[in-house]
DNA sequence: AATGTATTCAACCGCAATCGT
DNA sequence: GACGATTGCGGTTGAATACAT
């Protein structure tokens, strides 16, 4: 019953992709361009499904992608948006140029949520003790900016991946890859088409480059995503690289409409989450998760 | 040095939305 | 409008790697 997968074809390559596929499979973008992805197997002899070879193609081959450490301005923002939108990793991606929605959501995944939890276990140390497992990986790592692995700062953690056999982390590859076609992108509004300015240009989130939070208060009246596409409106959500719309609120899934309708119930009395404290708290690699003001952390508790 | 454990992130899977007929 | 095909998205997995013992 049901539509089989993609990729349960006989024949279909599955896993890590090699050097000679990513030459394929840009070279073909290259002359033909993003989209028609179900024609790309066929017409490159990949034997990749449509869907490994977009997402290979969005999430990594794609030019302009920054990979690597997340800023403190990044960090901030995909704080900020995920508390907004829920995990909506491809709106929120589209506030933050060069990273790809699996970055974001593996970044969050990986670090902020603990970052969150930490901050939560500061608000309700007893609370802490009913989830043994989040706890004991917490007091693992008790700086808030260390990594709990490996103790160092998280500055580490985001270059490139280590890996000096894994293909997929060399970014050298992949750029010298695109040289070629980089150089000769059309410029739109200074950015390179390469650079994937997907970000609405008209968009106060970023367009300030001054690493202040305040670049993104341009939400400050939002309640809802709706009124946030209301804030967005003027600007055409085009992504320059491929043509594709890139609507940073697609019409929500039913499990998004409950994350977004838990926010809205947050916000009920018409105030956005009181999140510049959070934001100071979260980014402040010197915190040690010490809560000085307790009744203004009280406060964002009910965010999450 | 060997082994065990934790972490990261590229890639996969399944579902829902959108598109084309 | 109905239906099938295609695309996009978010959750999850697992191999590779780093770190701890």
């Amino acid at each position: 019953m049901g539509r089989p997968p993609c990729c349960d074809k006989v024949g279909i390559k599955k896993g890590p992709w090699t050097p000679e596929e990513d030459i394929i499979l840009v070279s073909y973008i290259q002359e033909h361009g993003p989209g028609n992805w179900r024609s790309v197997p066929t017409n490159t002899g990949l034997m990749r499904c449509s869907k490994s070879c977009r997402l290979r193609w969005t999430n990594y081959l794609r030019p302009g992608i920054k990979r690597g450490n997340f800023t403190p301005h990044e960090e901030g923002m995909i704080v900020h948006l995920q508390a907004l939108l829920g995990n909506k990793w491809a709106a929120i991606a589209s506030y933050l140029p060069q990273r790809t929605d699996n970055d974001i959501k593996n970044y969050w995944n990986t670090h902020l949520k603990k970052k969150l939890r930490k901050f939560q276990s500061a608000l309700e140390p007893s609370s802490m003790a009913a989830t043994d497992e989040l706890a004991s990986e917490e007091r693992k790592s008790l700086d808030f900016g260390t990594d709990a692995r490996s103790g160092s700062s998280n500055v580490k953690l985001n270059q490139s991946s280590p890996s000096s056999s894994s293909y997929a982390s060399s970014t050298e590859n992949i750029s010298r890859l695109l040289q070629g076609w980089m150089r000769s992108s059309p410029k739109v509004n200074g950015d390179s088409i390469g650079s994937y300015s997907s970000t609405p240009a008209n968009c106060d989130l970023i367009s300030h480059g001054d690493g202040q939070f305040e670049s993104i208060l341009s939400f400050e009246n939002m309640n809802s995503v709706a009124l946030m596409e209301n804030s967005t409106s003027k600007a055409t959500l085009q992504d320059s690289g491929n043509g594709e719309k890139l609507n940073p609120e697609k019409k929500p899934k039913a499990g998004h409409l409950k994350n977004l309708n838990n926010n809205d119930d947050d916000d009920n009395d018409n105030d956005n989450p009181p999140l510049s404290f959070l934001e100071k708290w979260f980014l402040d690699e010197s915190s040690t998760g010490q809560v000085e003001d307790i009744n203004q952390m009280m406060e964002l508790s009910s965010i999450f």
